[in-house]
DNA sequence: TTAATGTCTGCAATATTTCGCAGATATGCA
DNA sequence: TGCATATCTGCGAAATATTGCAGACATTAA
């Protein structure tokens, strides 16, 4: 019984449904909690549809969960260590000239990680 | 200066690298130390030119290192903890009934992880 | 019912990845 | 030099993913 490449498989669509900028930023932006689609695209400044269909992807694979209050429909993260983890990845950028640098990567990680959440000016 | 939709795009980027079963296999193979592209196509059961060309796309994103020994190319991890973060991954594996047992997650998990690394028959 | 709001779906165009294979390069050995 | 071994590159076909947009659906309020 090959386990070993079905794991592999497994671990290859977590990473599939992660890997999109729209979709990392959405889950980080769950971090601090339920939000209905329209204030997430707002927030994040991308088009309603694409929204949705981001988070219909990540819903597909457990990621986040649904919840409708009147007619708006509000995600949250299944895992909220899902957003941890996700952000442990930038230990493993590559360091090359042109990336962003190392002060903007640990402001983002400061900005991301475990407890603070303004919501309003931090998404300079 | 929108730091955060660019650290998502690099965070991607790493996502994306990754996120092939035979790019993960690879790495974990890897995990117990150098080894030429013909000794890894073979234990992975792979052609020799999809390994090469999985080794340049990581490689490209320095996550691999290669050595040239005769006309060998040794490929290495740079960061060995890599390994251990995407396993890290499998937390975040879907609860659905058709997919593997937890006894096979827990069993890859052991298989894969930290210390544990003879070469020959764990490929089951 | 009608209108407005919030979200979703379908579709087609485009972009990106993956794959297999043929042949190129590079090294070592006779 | 010539041949075998080890690996890489190029290229076209096929599979997937992404995008924008038009319109559908569902809920609420008038």
């Amino acid at each position: 019984m090959p386990s070993r490449p079905i794991i592999a498989r497994e671990l290859a669509e977590i990473f599939k449904t992660i890997a999109h900028p729209d979709r990392i930023r959405l889950i980080e932006e769950l971090r601090s909690g339920e939000q209905d689609v329209n204030t997430m695209a707002e927030r994040l400044d991308l088009p309603g549809p694409r929204v949705s269909q981001h988070l219909a992807n990540l819903r597909l694979h457990h990621m986040v969960a649904e919840r409708r209050e009147g007619r708006r429909h509000l995600y949250s993260l299944v895992r909220p260590d899902l957003a941890d983890w996700i952000i442990d990845g930038l230990d493993f950028l590559e360091v090359r000239s042109s990336g962003p640098s190392k002060s903007n990567i640990n402001s983002a990680r400061r900005k991301w990680s475990r407890s603070d959440h303004q919501s309003k000016q931090d998404r300079a």
